[in-house]
RNA sequence: GCGGAAUUGGUGAAGGGGUUAACACGGUGGAUUGUGGUUCCAUUAUGCAUCGGUUCGAAUCCGAUAUUCCGCCCCA
């Protein structure tokens, strides 16, 4: 039997409607912080993510989805969503009106990963980013968005983890400081931190294996290494968090697998039993050099991207996945010729004034069609029979209390308006 | 990319070489051709991820492949 590929999943049934959920939410919460919607493609030149998300992330030099297309292009699946909003920011020189520009964006990410559960090839991001501003108001509101996001979700126990890279000057100085550092150490190390070495020794200080290792303990210090102006740009973050009653704490730890990060730095993580290394929702940042390396002006940016499955998956596990469908209103059946014609267009006049309406399309018996109705949770069942065809008067019953009524059919809009009303009052 | 475990119907699963693949839920039809949700009856896998091998005989043993899950790496 053909298999979808690995590390994709269909969206269906349950999953479509919590998918569809977290978008609604998502985006009327965002809409109060005056956010534009964007879409971009799903595949860009695979130069954009060489130049914009680095060669030397794993993202882009071991898990992108690369194809010549029939013009003999390099492409690429985007493995993640700023790159590509970040060249449409250039592109349609978005930079000239005035800023900063907000933008959000919801869609599928592409990354060639071993899957586990919380982890696909193919998932999906609920991401932001704000260019134009270096005030550090917008470091701290990317985050109060998240923050707030889970919480309006009802999620318990969120936790933010902040560090900060410092500019580009701190970030160099630190690098070659930790370089100079380990380097007599090499030999001591695991061979993960061998090549943490040359791509990324930030990253050897996280490292579980060599951990205990008596060296690491006087290893340089991102602190040390900030220049002025990072660190006040890092404290004000702080105060514009503690202002806003966000939890969070500083772990130097945070690295963030992505080069373009400068300053703030964050990931959002859920406390649940058995997520394992999957716990981190989101993660985001500030990028204040990435617009000008992908060739647009200087302008800085920051944001954030959500993990669609993961958080799901955090959803289910609290027992915040209850969504349901609308329920349906009416359900009308009929068996002979003349009457599923008048059934068809009593349904298509029901459902031009707004009420959902699901129909019998096979002439089933009466026993079969009741089955139904309770199946999709009718309000209400219309019985079209000889008698209402001539009459022009509808058989209808309220499907939970028994209640039957005649309805005279120029009536019915305004009956089924009324008894809908109070289904809902009684909720 | 490395290491480990798993895979039986629509779903949850039992069976660990002997011929009809248990049980439960769900689905469909009927008892009940103008009034259902209970109950009862019938039916629902010529097939056990796929392909190949061993055997008189394979869901069961062996191999490869695929997928899922777990750990590492990395990340959302």
């Amino acid at each position: 039997m053909l298999q979808k590929p690995k590390g994709t999943y269909d969206i269906y049934g349950k999953r479509a409607l919590m998918m569809n959920y977290l978008r609604s939410v998502f985006s009327s919460l965002i809409d109060k912080y005056n956010v534009s919607y964007f879409e971009t493609p799903m595949f860009e030149a695979s130069e954009l993510f060489h130049r914009g998300v680095g060669e030397t992330t794993d993202i882009v030099s071991k898990e992108t989805y690369d194809f010549k297309d029939r013009g003999d292009r390099d492409m690429t699946l985007r493995p993640e969503g700023t790159a590509g909003i970040v060249r449409s920011f250039i592109e349609n020189k978005l930079y000239a009106d005035s800023l900063p520009l907000k933008a959000w964006y919801m869609g599928p990410m592409f990354r060639y990963e071993r899957p586990q559960a919380g982890r696909y090839r193919e998932f999906y991001q609920i991401g932001f980013e704000c260019f134009g501003t270096y005030d550090s108001m917008m470091d701290a509101e990317v985050i109060s968005i998240v923050y707030n996001f889970l919480n309006l979700l009802g999620l318990k126990g969120v936790k933010v983890n902040i560090n900060t890279l410092g500019d580009k000057e701190s970030r160099e100085n630190y690098h070659k400081a930790l370089t100079d550092y380990f380097k007599p150490y090499l030999n001591d190390l695991c061979d993960d931190c061998n090549r943490r070495f040359e791509k990324n020794p930030l990253r050897i200080l996280d490292c579980k294996v060599d951990a205990d290792k008596g060296f690491m303990k006087n290893a340089p210090k991102m602190t040390d290494y900030l220049n002025a102006e990072s660190k006040e740009h890092f404290m004000k973050v702080q105060e514009y968090l503690n202002i806003m009653n966000i939890e969070y704490e500083i772990n130097p730890n945070i690295v963030r697998g992505l080069d373009y990060y400068t300053h703030t730095v964050f990931e959002v993580v859920a406390d649940i039993k058995d997520f394992g290394s999957q716990n981190v929702l989101a993660g985001g940042g500030r990028y204040n050099n990435l617009v000008e390396n992908i060739g647009g002006p200087s302008v800085p940016g920051v944001g954030f991207a959500i993990g669609v499955e993961r958080l799901l998956l955090a959803l289910e596990y609290e027992g915040l996945d209850k969504v349901q469908a609308n329920p349906v209103s009416v359900y009308i059946f009929g068996a002979s010729t003349q009457e599923k014609k008048y059934l068809m267009s009593l349904a298509n006049e029901l459902r031009s004034n707004g009420f959902k309406v699901d129909i019998d399309y096979e002439s089933k018996s009466f026993k079969n069609n009741f089955k139904r109705a309770d199946k999709i949770n009718a309000s209400f069942v219309i019985i079209i029979g000889d008698e209402e065809v001539k009459t022009n008067v509808l058989t209808i019953k309220n499907n939970k209390t028994k209640e039957e009524y005649k309805v005279k059919h120029d009536e019915i809009i305004e009956f089924l308006s009324e008894k809908l009303g109070d289904l809902d009052e009684d909720k």
